[in-house]
DNA sequence: CGTATTGTTATATA
DNA sequence: TTATATAACAATAC
């Protein structure tokens, strides 16, 4: 489940095999996956363009080339990029493929959610990814209480893009189980301290999540019990309470997070 | 067939 | 008006 920490990975490897190449063809197995554009029309706008830097902003990624034109990709639940040889067999699931001077890139996404957008402007590039808040890595206490200190329920804020971006299902969970707070908690009650404490779990969560490349389900998270059959939380062994907030399925500790 | 997950969009409500 | 809540939709595996 492609958040914050996962589509870093992708960075990573955009910068590891892409940045500093050129692109010399864009190929579309899954031509709808190419969202604002053909395949050809991608071809075309980004042909001989030197790839830059990759940045990310929440669960997009965003891939410079030249100076103008950009390729946005959203990696939905199941995308992930893939550094191939060009001689390599193309997987079932390849559905972009991005031929670099040497080897390519491959947008790799069994379910078709997401896809890659071309935007030729700061502008464009807004109306793809609508409008995003600070990302996540990075936001202090105040930030957070900032921006998600509304009437609402304080996880649905935390998984609004629009507030602040990169965090989902998984991590909204988690990052509200480290730092003792119910999820429905409203984001106007909370007291100094605890957006310290949320703060401060959401970057030690980041941290770990960034350099695993993923969201660990290591012990002692509440990611590593969710999925047991009788899930219990990792701190206290009260049994989890799984519930929908948001209308996303919620897992907490009644205990923990009063 | 329902569930799961990421988003977007539309509509309703406070 | 703005923010929030709810539901539907998209895609595909299990």
């Amino acid at each position: 489940m492609p958040e914050l920490p996962d589509v870093e990975e992708q960075r990573r490897i955009w910068a590891r095999h892409g940045a500093g190449n050129r692109i010399r063809a864009v190929s579309a197995p899954a031509k709808d996956v190419v969202r604002n554009t053909s395949p050809q029309g991608l071809g075309r706008s980004l042909h001989d363009r030197r790839l830059l830097e990759p940045q990310r902003h929440g669960k997009w990624l965003i891939a410079a080339t030249g100076d103008r034109p950009r390729i946005l990709l959203h990696f939905g639940m199941t995308g992930r990029l893939v550094a191939a040889a060009n001689d390599e067999p193309m997987h079932e699931h390849d559905r972009v493929v991005f031929t670099l001077d040497s080897g390519e890139l491959r947008l790799r996404m069994p379910r078709k959610l997401g896809g890659v957008w071309l935007a030729r402007s700061e502008a464009e590039a807004r109306d793809v990814t609508g409008v995003l808040g600070p990302d996540a890595w990075g936001a202090d206490g105040e930030i957070l209480r900032d921006r998600l200190g509304g009437r609402g329920a304080l996880k649905p804020a935390l998984m609004d893009q629009a507030k602040v971006a990169g965090l989902g299902n998984l991590l909204a969970d988690e990052v509200l189980w480290h730092a003792r707070i119910h999820p429905q908690r409203r984001g106007a009650e909370l007291e100094g301290h605890e957006w310290r404490m949320l703060a401060r779990q959401l970057r030690k969560v980041l941290e770990q999540s960034v350099e695993a490349g993923h969201v660990p389900a290591k012990d002692g998270w509440l990611t590593g019990a969710r999925d047991d059959d009788q899930p219990s939380c990792p701190r206290c062994g009260t049994a989890l309470e799984r519930g929908d907030v948001g209308g996303r399925t919620t897992w907490w500790c009644p205990r923990c997070q009063q």
